[in-house]
DNA sequence: CTAATGGGCAAGTAATTACTTGCATGTCAA
DNA sequence: TTGACATGCAAGTAATTACTTGCCCATTAG
């Protein structure tokens, strides 16, 4: 969990995951192409969303293909995100109880 | 943004926010109290949470009570988060959380 | 008043991080 | 086979990070 918050922590990260999410399947080249910075620092960077488990890859001959994978996202958020959005949401639904007249949910 | 995943990266800070979310409007004493580290380190990691807007402080007297505020967080979820995540994913991520446990630190 | 309490500021340190350069390896095409 | 291309590996550096120690200021209790 730790790595996947890591993770995107870093706006060059974050940069890459929205190239994937704009286009899966590109490879090192092609997501390094731009930016500026080397290749091999989006090379590790990459493979630090790898290790998060953010980052899916498949070796096609000599390219690496790179996949998104939004579980720990999703993870992240749902164990640890969601609790402190919960106040707000009491907050909503104690409105909505107050404007509809319920009393249960 | 930037500010609020990377205060999310840490955990201790996660801790912190942890702690009030069990109990909001403590003081740096309070929280600081039974953690492996100094005052100070908490003090520090306190402004960064202050710094990204995560935590709301008062000051009553030589007090600083420290609150949550959970918009940040929400607004993350929803700006960035959310659009990595598929619907079919939540029963996913539900499923693997039981069979995982908890390990989050 | 004095002394204890709650907190802030600043400098220093060790570890980590982001990034670079240089070279090696595997793959494909001619 | 030769050479170009895609990527990997390793070492080095500069900046950042997490944490400490030491001292200072303000508030409150005795």
């Amino acid at each position: 969990m730790d790595k996947v918050f890591k993770a995107l922590a870093d706006p060059s990260r974050r940069q890459l995951l929205d190239r994937l999410f704009a286009e899966q399947g590109q490879t090192l080249g092609a997501l390094a192409d731009g930016l500026a910075m080397t290749r091999q620092a989006v090379s590790q960077h990459l493979a630090l969303l790898e290790a998060a488990n953010l980052v899916a890859t498949v070796k096609r001959g000599r390219e690496k293909l790179h996949y998104l994978n939004p579980v720990p996202i999703h993870e992240a958020h749902a164990r640890w995100i969601a609790k402190f959005e919960r106040p707000r949401l009491d907050a909503l639904a104690a409105l909505k109880q107050r404007l509809e007249g319920e009393d249960d949910g």
